[in-house]
RNA sequence: GGGGGCGUAGUUAAGUUGGUUAUAACGCCGGCCUGUCACGCCGGAGGCCGCGAGUUCGAGUCUCGUCGCUCCCGCCA
């Protein structure tokens, strides 16, 4: 029998293009859909229909239906049809295997054309490259064709997936404000103006962070939401104005309560979305041992090519570049790129450029073999220190040893984006697997040298552990957060900490970050207020929807998953927004024309 | 704000040191074709070479500017 469920069938069809098998044969069925192809062979004309649930033939016969086969010859490319007719076998040898609804066709007897369609500015039915800006301009075309098609498939699969899980452990799907308040810190907000109260502006949700903690004082206990949240700063390949977040919260909790939940439900989607065992538990990092690894943040574990700090090898060196370095705070750090000495010069020249795009001035380089060490820089070297350098990265004959020596921030981060570069240039990364880690214990602030204040890493609300409470005072830039980040591949997907419930913790923060009493209050008193009544110890994290769909779909753009985004100017090529608009409008809102 | 890449029929691309009428494939239009499924065969139309200046006897090609798209840095608690 029919497996397709029977809610598919609508006033126009029995069934829809994806369904029909060898069972239905003999049935009079009615489908409705877009033509992908025809084939008029003058006598019969076949026409593949398509809907998003499949593909298939019918056929029209003159001797059979000869007005539908008058009209099949009318018939273009991504019209919409619907046809009456009878499910038939097709004939011996022209089975199509490659088709699910290959066995069987359908042949007309009665049929209507429900809109014509002009031919499409580009191929609908093929999966060859489109311009982008072509795509995004006809975005409803795009999202006719199959790649868009299975993407946002896979991305409501993966949604559902996760409303069941985290209503199964007890979540609450609740709402929270679009329409919300600016408040210091973080991205630039998207404004919205006031008109009851000209000059006055409410902003869009950078996150729902505030809110989600108030549930927890509210006693929900556990909540989560999959929601818009807006940051008006400048695009990039993974990174929209717009995007959505898999946002949640839990009361009385610690990290690894949140951990044990998370590694539960990643495990759950890859396994049944992708049919893919995740190793548990994830690795875990804290944020330092990343940093002196693998000098990011997300670090990238697929592979194994450590940093290594130098610091003790060269603590006495006399060579003026290193000593410079090492006298204004800096660091040295290298790493090893097993077999690398065949690079030519031309190619270590590039791994500069490299470098240099994050602020690094050098990249110093030793390519290791039997006959010696080949290098511009060896002869600065007192004999103990290339001893020493030579024994503390393991060298051997054909090895590459780079080193960059600079601002602790600025050596890791190149060698940390070099070290990937190295990998996939070498082919150390295995491109089929996935392979997350926790990185814990992140720093609570940081000093912004700019700014002349310290800035919170995760966001104020992060709470210190409870063993570094006492640095606060004394050493605030010491003081490790209960923050903690998930990466994937390198790449962060979702980010959390527990948070501060108790009223005087949260205003010593605000101070530390150079928030005064007034505005505090004034930016957030209502988290303050709510903070004495009762607040329970509380954390949560959240996930990159639209980035976790695309590293899970392979995918290199942000934009291939979500279906109207905006372009790298953060403009929407399908609406023409962001536009002017009437005077009128501008004067109810009190804004004056620019 | 800064640096890089791209822009040629509807689409995807080719276009030599600057040199006749700017090519090809797919698509589109017309005709033929009763078992195709990348249908086939015959014929045809289709170009502001992103836009604007400049250099030149001559610019798709070189220069400058500009617009659009894109990748990266800054920015993104």
């Amino acid at each position: 029998m029919n497996s397709e469920p029977s809610t598919l069938s609508t006033a126009y069809r029995t069934h829809t293009c994806g369904a029909l098998r060898p069972e239905q044969i003999g049935a009079h069925v009615a489908l409705a859909g877009w033509v992908q192809n025809w084939r008029d062979h003058g006598g019969v004309v076949f026409v593949d229909l398509r809907d998003r649930h499949g593909l298939t033939q019918v056929v029209f016969n003159p001797e059979i239906a000869p007005d539908s086969h008058r009209l099949a010859h009318t018939v273009r490319s991504e019209f919409v049809l619907r046809i009456e007719g009878e499910v038939i076998p097709r004939p011996e040898g022209t089975v199509n295997p490659s088709l699910p609804t290959g066995e069987i066709e359908v042949s007309v007897n009665r049929a209507e054309i429900l809109n014509a369609a002009k031919t499409p500015p580009f191929m609908v039915d093929e999966l060859g490259e489109v311009a982008e800006n072509l795509r995004l301009q006809y975005r409803y075309l795009d999202l006719r064709r199959q790649p868009m098609q299975q993407t946002l498939i896979f991305r409501h699969r993966l949604t559902t997936l996760v409303r069941a899980f985290l209503d199964q452990w007890g979540f609450l799907d609740l709402e929270t404000p679009m329409l919300t308040k600016s408040t210091p810190e973080g991205a630039r907000d998207y404004l919205v103006p006031s008109r009851t109260h000209p000059g006055h502006f409410f902003a869009l949700p950078q996150s729902p962070q505030l809110f989600k903690q108030l549930f927890m004082v509210a006693g929900f206990d556990r909540y989560f939401q999959i929601t818009r949240c807006f940051r008006d700063e400048d695009l990039r390949a993974d990174r929209q104005p717009e995007f959505t977040q898999i946002d949640m919260e839990m009361s009385f909790v610690e990290p690894e309560d949140i951990y044990r939940l998370i590694e539960e439900m990643m495990a759950g989607i890859f396994k049944k979305l992708m049919d893919i065992e995740l190793p548990r538990p994830f690795a875990r990092l804290t944020y330092t041992e990343a940093m002196d690894r693998c000098g990011l943040d997300a670090p990238d574990i697929r592979f194994d090519l450590p940093l290594v700090d130098l610091g003790g090898v060269f603590a006495d060196t006399e060579f003026k570049v290193f000593r410079g370095v090492l006298d204004t705070g800096g660091i040295i750090k290298g790493l090893n790129l097993k077999g690398g000495a065949r690079l030519s010069r031309k190619e270590i020249d590039d791994l500069l450029e490299v470098v240099k795009v994050y602020g690094a001035r050098g990249l110093a380089w030793i390519k290791v073999s039997a006959e010696g060490w080949q290098s511009p820089i060896v002869k600065f070297f007192s004999d103990d220190e290339s001893r020493a350098l030579g024994e503390r990265m393991g060298a051997v004959p054909g090895d590459l040893l780079l080193f960059v020596a600079d601002k602790a921030a600025i050596a890791n981060e190149a060698l940390g984006r070099l070290r990937v570069h190295l990998a996939k240039m070498t082919g150390l990364i295995d491109e089929e697997a996935f392979s997350f880690c926790w990185v814990t214990d992140f720093p609570l602030l940081e000093y912004d040298a700019g700014e002349r204040r310290h800035v919170a890493i995760h966001h104020p609300f992060t709470a210190p552990r409870d063993e570094d409470v006492a640095l606060l005072e004394s050493d605030p830039g010491d003081v490790r957060a209960k923050a903690y980040d998930l990466v994937l591949n390198g790449i962060e997907v979702g980010g959390g900490s527990i948070r501060i419930h108790r009223r005087e913790v949260q205003e010593k923060m605000f101070s530390l970050l150079n928030i005064g009493d007034e505005e505090a209050r004034e930016k957030f008193g209502f988290l303050l207020d709510a903070l004495e009544y009762g607040a329970p110890p509380h954390g949560g994290i959240a996930f990159g929807l639209d980035r976790l769909v695309m590293l899970l779909q392979r995918l290199d753009s942000i934009r291939d998953v979500i279906a109207f985004p905006k372009t790298q100017k953060a403009t929407c090529l399908l609406t023409g927004a962001p536009s002017t608009v009437q005077a009128r409008q501008l004067r109810d809102l009190g804004i004056k024309p620019a």
